[in-house]
Parts: structure tokens; C-alpha cells; sequence
DNA sequence: GCGACAG
DNA sequence: ATCTTGTCGC
């Protein structure tokens, strides 16, 4: 889908694309999802996950499966252009679709204002959130360590773009941003509600395991629909 | 020019 | 991201 576009050509198109960016307050949450992906050293091919869990509960419901062939390869500030055809193919598997989606990535926490979490968002049409584990972008600022804590991260121009949270004591902090369709500071609440008893949150550490396990033909690509409350994770 | 650099 | 053993801390 993005193969043939060259770093400069993908750089126009973010560009282009964050103009398209909304963000305004979501109500009513009552599902939310993880996407991740996963692929084998020098392989092109990717291993895509999207798994759906209840809100606020945290109790995975369904998750979808699927893999996706792409040459894109990584590069900080481009890692929409190798994930998100992929993530778009599992998407589709998905009929009854979240309230929110939660990328491991950013969101508008990126020098173009359009991380995985964003682009994302814009193709799907779909509310998402950005959370990383490590800073691409703006001042790194530590917040305490004391679970829930936060600190704003800003860019040189002192815009407010995200924030680093503390989810778990003497572990390094997660990165929040809005994504698309929804607004920073529900980005953030949401997250903090969406926190077990790891560092990364219940989203996207659950897809992280499932995308894994498909890797390793543990699991095969498809819908699949948990009914028995599952604790493989 | 120099340093930084999601997954 | 993936590949991997030991090791520090609660």
C-alpha cells in the first residue's frame, strides 16, 4: 500500500493527513481495543492483531487476526506507513466495532502531528489513542514515581502534546496522546483506567500477547469470540 | 553541523 | 520489532 512511497513522499502525506485531525470528547465507552503488530526478523511478513476488551472491566471479549505483507521499512517518525495497511486488514475482520482503539505508539505526540495512533485513526475513521513506550518527540519530562503521576510534554513551542504516566512504581513511565476523535485529557483518563498490574496498559499488552502467539502459530488468523472467561493472559 | 530517533 | 542469560528489586 505505502511500498513505493519514498521517505519525502511519506513525510507530504502525513502532513496532508493530520489536517484531517478532530478531536472532541467521546461518551458512553463501553468497549475499547489494542492493536499490535508483530512479524519475524527480516520478514515481510507482518502478524496483526486487534483485540476487543469491556470498558472499564478489562475483560477480553473477541480479538481478530490477520497477516499482511509489506517492504516498508521502519523508520522513526514513518512507523504508520509500515503498520497500518496491516492493522487496517484486521480491522476489517471486525464487524461490531470499539468505542476507542489503543495504538502502541503516538498519536499527535510526533514532529508532524501524526504517529501510528493518528493515521491510524484518520483511515479507519475511528477514535484512537496513542501510548508508547519510549519518547520520539517534544521534552522528555520524568514525572514522580508514584503510580498515576503525570507530566505534560510539550514540543519546542511549548505545545502541549501528550504525557508521560507513571503506570507502575520503578518502572519507566508510558507516553499518552490523543490519536483522532478524541481529546488529550480523556486520552489520558481512559488509559489510567485501562492499567492492571503491568506497565503497559491492559490494551495493547493484551494484543502485544496475541499477536505474539499468532506469530508462533499458536493462534490462527480469523474473528474470534471468547466466551468462557478466559485467563490466558 | 550535531544529536535524537515510536515499533 | 526480534534474539536471549543473567541479574537486580519488590
Amino acid at each position: 500500500m505505502y511500498d513505493h512511497y519514498s521517505f519525502e513522499d511519506a513525510a507530504t502525506y502525513q502532513i496532508e493527513l493530520a489536517k484531517q485531525l478532530k478531536f472532541h470528547q467521546l461518551e458512553r465507552i463501553q468497549t475499547i481495543a489494542g492493536a499490535d503488530i508483530s512479524f519475524n526478523k527480516n520478514s515481510t511478513t507482518m502478524y496483526a492483531g486487534i483485540v476487543i476488551l469491556s470498558y472499564p472491566e478489562m475483560v477480553l471479549k473477541s480479538f481478530a487476526l490477520e497477516t499482511y505483507e509489506t517492504s516498508f521499512p521502519y523508520k522513526a517518525g514513518f512507523l504508520g506507513f509500515k503498520e497500518v495497511p496491516a492493522l487496517l486488514k484486521v480491522w476489517e475482520l471486525i464487524v461490531e466495532k470499539p468505542d476507542v482503539v489503543v495504538l502502541d505508539g503516538n498519536g499527535i505526540l510526533h514532529p508532524r502531528r501524526m504517529g501510528v495512533a493518528s493515521h491510524f485513526g484518520i483511515l479507519a475513521n475511528q477514535a484512537t489513542i496513542g501510548c508508547a513506550k519510549s519518547l520520539l518527540h517534544g521534552k522528555d519530562h520524568q514525572p514522580e514515581n508514584v503510580r498515576y503521576s503525570t507530566t505534560e510534554i510539550k514540543n519546542n513551542l511549548g505545545e502541549l502534546l501528550g504525557f508521560a504516566l507513571k503506570t507502575k512504581i520503578n518502572c519507566a513511565p508510558v507516553y499518552v496522546s490523543a490519536g483522532h476523535l478524541i481529546t488529550a485529557d480523556q486520552s489520558l483518563a481512559i488509559i489510567k483506567n485501562s492499567v492492571g498490574n503491568y506497565r503497559i496498559p491492559e490494551p495493547t499488552r493484551m494484543a502485544h500477547n496475541i499477536v505474539n502467539d499468532f506469530r508462533i502459530g499458536k493462534l490462527k488468523a480469523g474473528f474470534h469470540e471468547v466466551s468462557a472467561p478466559l485467563t490466558l493472559f
